[in-house]
DNA sequence: GAGTGGTCTAGACCACCAA
DNA sequence: TGGTGGTCTAGACCACTCC
């Protein structure tokens, strides 16, 4: 079954491309002229443009025109899931324990990443996410106290992550992903080998007014991040 | 300075559902009454609410309506460049070298992920791309000659990532990120301990006709994949 | 069955920016 | 400064899916 509409139109000129008709750096027709060519209006070319722009395949400038990308820097969509439903999942049955619960003097790295002042106390969590009673994940997170508005949310029973995600709804973040030997601590919590290979996810999220938590995750070994391309 | 049009509906639901006036599950006005009460077409309240229903702030269904996500599964995008502009972007000068590139039977691994016969064999190439001179990352990469139609590049000259990309347009792909610890010939290339922990890319792209190739990409210490959320 | 979002149209105005 | 994409409108029909 052939899509229909604007999609039919999208998967068209991918198709050109792919096929080289219009070769990478080439100025493809404008919108008013493919609209007449496929019979359309304006307005459905645009939208699979706008598509295939968003993708990175074509480069779109007003007045220049529409190009064929030289070197497609392809955009991959990632998405992060709440701990409890990615091992869920995975046909595991979710579980948390909390490790630390308490007030702390956020180390310079933390502050830095969060831009409050040098010293400020946070309320630090240190959580183990099990999945079917094994190790899936050490948690690590640093909580700005101020951002939780008069709740004191029992973190025992539901996961500071799935907490905060439906009930402090943030403006900003940003992610970042590395590998990390595992230290003393971590290497304990998760039940590996110090110094093990670990795929580490670094979050930082804000309001517009303010920092709200700043966290790191260790992810068990053979952690893998899929994504379609 | 505020945006205008449709920026400026999106940017209004999205703080009305950060303020909790819409709260998580809630059901928020059909796009003919948000319309009124903006003043504006349907069509423009419906462009800010598929942009915030492709960010997963909300879920729509026809005649269900619109909810504001309980969980919302944020989505991230991240670029995949070509290495070169990569190391480009980070302001040092990018040089790569060919370790390898002879015809070999492919491990089973591979030829399962391309989805080849068992024992096809396959152009490999292993490469070393640095930064400034220092490793920046090792590829280990199986190439199927069926899909270069009768060219054989040089890729002493122009690395396999970069040629495939402006010359072998594909049609799909994935990709997965892990963590894993170096082995000897890994750690021998990139000048690390055995052992270390490494970000590693894998990468497998398709045509519509045919598998083009599999390549894993093991990032020197340090690396850090980051987007923005 | 009926209400909602998904899409398309024909036309228009505008912002941007290469020439 | 003119051509191109970006956006908006008012109206329409349709597809999906909850009731």
């Amino acid at each position: 079954m052939q899509p229909q509409g604007w999609e039919s139109i999208r998967d068209e000129v991918s198709a050109r491309i792919r096929a080289r008709l219009w070769a990478p750096g080439d100025t493809i027709p404008g919108e008013e002229t493919l609209a007449q060519e496929f019979g359309v209006a304006r307005a459905t070319v645009n939208r699979a443009m706008r598509e295939l722009a968003a993708t990175g395949v074509i480069e779109r400038r007003r007045k220049a025109g529409t190009r064929v990308a030289l070197l497609p820097a392809r955009r991959a969509l990632l998405e992060i899931a709440v701990i409890r439903l990615e091992v869920e999942g995975k046909g595991a049955a979710y579980s948390h324990q909390v490790l630390e619960d308490r007030m702390e003097a956020a180390p310079p790295p933390v502050v830095a990443r969060l831009g409050l002042p040098a010293g400020t106390v946070l309320r630090r969590l240190r959580t183990l996410h099990l999945a079917d009673g094994q190790p899936w994940a050490y948690e690590d997170r640093w909580l700005n106290p101020a951002a939780l508005v008069g709740e004191a949310p029992d973190f025992t029973q539901v996961s500071a992550n799935e907490w905060l995600v439906s009930h402090v709804p943030y403006a900003t973040g940003d992610i970042a992903f590395s590998a990390e030997g595992a230290e003393p601590d971590v290497a304990v919590a998760l039940g590996v080998e110090e110094g093990a290979a670990l795929f580490v996810t670094d979050r930082a999220t804000w309001t517009e007014a303010q920092p709200i938590t700043s966290v790191r995750l260790y992810h068990a070994p053979g952690y893998r991040m899929r994504s379609a391309l």
